[in-house]
DNA sequence: CTGAAAGCGCTTACAG
DNA sequence: CTGAAAGCGCTTACAG
């Protein structure tokens, strides 16, 4: 016999209707903010529900009512700093209505296996709602896995196209774009850029915001200084050392990286082989990580707002949830440069 | 309306019972594995739920049971890597066991804060028990809290004495030793210590190491190499610059910082001054964070087995659930030395 | 604006 | 080894 089950001396909704001499209708209509109650009626049920200490069992209410106020956060491979971010908003905004947080890491699997263990989850998690983590929000399979089960998510991703579903993410072309105007504004017109993992959203929106810049200013687009990547540190390094190989009348004087990881592989690769950093090469990455700010020279990056990109969500999702209708919805919110001295700040 | 309730056509443990033409309470015993069920009438149950698809409702067991099947995971500013391991770790031993996670996250609110936050925590969650992260884990004013409401917890500390709770931690001493007694082998005889954040038992373990590996080689320990941290990157950039600041005769030829944060602050102030790295000063951290392979040279440092100790404790935390008597019962998981570049490996 | 009745789908405590 | 009854604490659907 578990010790807190004997130790509870709960109050029930039954003794707070007796303290206030109404019907236990009346104290669930209070407790849910219903409405459809006098007011002088409301303070009396408050007032009882307060001095016996009332707090509504939870069991109860998601057993009567079929809503197990459970929101499942499902994400594969992003990074740990990313996903806590993410965490914390949508917490954030679970805590407001009550709602509990369930967390789903699938990093470790393969696809099949996540189609697998998703439907374990919808069918047994009892879930209301489902938040989707990048980049396992823009797979198919997984979308129409939750569409098919007609199971309500919303999406934190770059790609709102994949699912009538909402979507939320970052106006990260923008960025990328204002941070390549930022280098073209110091005086570099040959800008490497790497890239992200395909299978990333934010991949190609980054390199459209870099090609948007160049285009702005006249600059020609050079494919040679366009160089593969899938944001691991590694490539970065790959990358530097393609891009520095080139003769030197080509050779890049800055290099975008499309996340930090790889901005701070380029810079590994360049103090390795003795190009000094903002003075031979600017480089700039993009999510403003922890290290950023650790590293020398401090890397000049893009802030994403994590936060208000979950929390953002998760309010779609709740009000998905009350019967809001939200087909389509889409919301991106801005990010900001941050310059620091690796290019020159 | 919900859309998942309409859709939802939930079979119940009624239906099962018709069909397999047996009382709902053989049925529970069965999908309770409660034994006392003869195998003959437990295969027909089985076989009956399985073609009806039947799943136990959550709610309502929770409900009838006054238990949640819910486990809280509490904890405040370890870093995000490390809390993600725990996390993992959590989820893998509550799936066995069909528990819920609950995370709670108070990184950023004050003490007074956390307790309130907690206390709410404790009356509302329903959560039937509750793991305390590092640090938050050796808060006296929380462990408290949690003993007067008699919620079972355990600790993620290296402190096990401040409850009678049990606690799971790592052998960090022992490991830390190990360390520096790799750095004896290499030649070194003045080696520096950064210390870590008071707050948290690991930084005295971890002094404790180095003093034992001092000791042990009959070196004398000499206060002037041992600096003051708090296990931030800035308090490595600090204890690097004090170290080196000595005379050339009593400086440091290695230094072990208490985490990794510090010593790639002490790679980063080396780099600064010229200082090259191993030859002229050996580094070594502990933690093994994603950055120390991303750094050059590639640092060396103590892989903790992070996910391992979450398992453990949600272990012990299930057992003592079930009723098991588990008061004062610590456990410590071998932790294993990674020697890289950073030490001239 | 308020309430009496029925029921959500299980487990508990007991009896046999 | 098995079961009938009561009840967990709420909400739903309806009536007034």
């Amino acid at each position: 016999m578990n010790q807190r089950a004997q130790r509870r001396k709960t109050t029930t909704i039954k003794q707070v209707a007796e303290l206030a001499n109404v019907s236990i209708k009346t104290v669930s209509r209070v407790m849910n903010d219903e409405g459809n109650v006098s007011p002088s009626t409301r303070d009396v049920v408050l007032s009882a529900a307060q001095s016996l200490n009332y707090r509504p069992n939870m069991a109860a209410r998601r057993l009567a009512s079929r809503r197990s106020f459970m929101i499942c956060l499902i994400y594969d491979s992003a990074a740990s700093d990313y996903m806590v971010e993410v965490q914390f908003g949508v917490l954030e905004r679970c805590d407001a209505d009550h709602y509990n947080l369930l967390i789903r890491p699938c990093g470790e699997m393969r696809t099949s296996q996540i189609r697998q263990t998703l439907e374990q989850i919808i069918l047994q998690s009892n879930a209301d709602g489902f938040i989707l983590g990048p980049p396992l929000a823009d797979n198919r399979a997984i979308l129409e896995l939750l569409e098919g089960h007609g199971a309500p998510f919303v999406r934190i991703s770059q790609s709102p196209k994949r699912s009538r579903q909402p979507c939320v993410g970052v106006e990260d072309t923008q960025a990328a774009s204002e941070l390549v105007s930022r280098l073209i504004a110091r005086g570099h017109s040959r800008i490497g850029l790497i890239r992200g993992n395909p299978k990333h959203g934010s991949a190609s929106d980054r390199l459209a915001g870099y090609r948007r810049a160049l285009t702005e200013h006249d600059i020609p687009i050079r494919e040679e200084l366009i160089v593969s990547g899938r944001y691991e540190f590694d490539d970065g390094v790959a990358g530097a050392r393609q891009l520095l190989a080139l003769p030197a009348k080509r050779r890049p004087t800055a290099i975008f990286a499309s996340n930090d990881h790889m901005a701070l592989g380029v810079m590994q690769y360049a103090g390795a082989s003795g190009v000094r950093i903002p003075d031979e090469l600017a480089v700039c990455g993009f999510d403003d990580i922890e290290f950023a700010r650790f590293v020398w020279p401090r890397l000049t990056t893009v802030n994403q707002p994590i936060r208000g990109v979950a929390r953002t969500a998760t309010d779609l999702l709740i009000r998905q949830l009350d019967g809001e209708n939200l087909d389509g919805v889409s919301i991106r919110l801005p990010a900001s440069v941050i310059e620091r001295e690796s290019t020159g700040a």
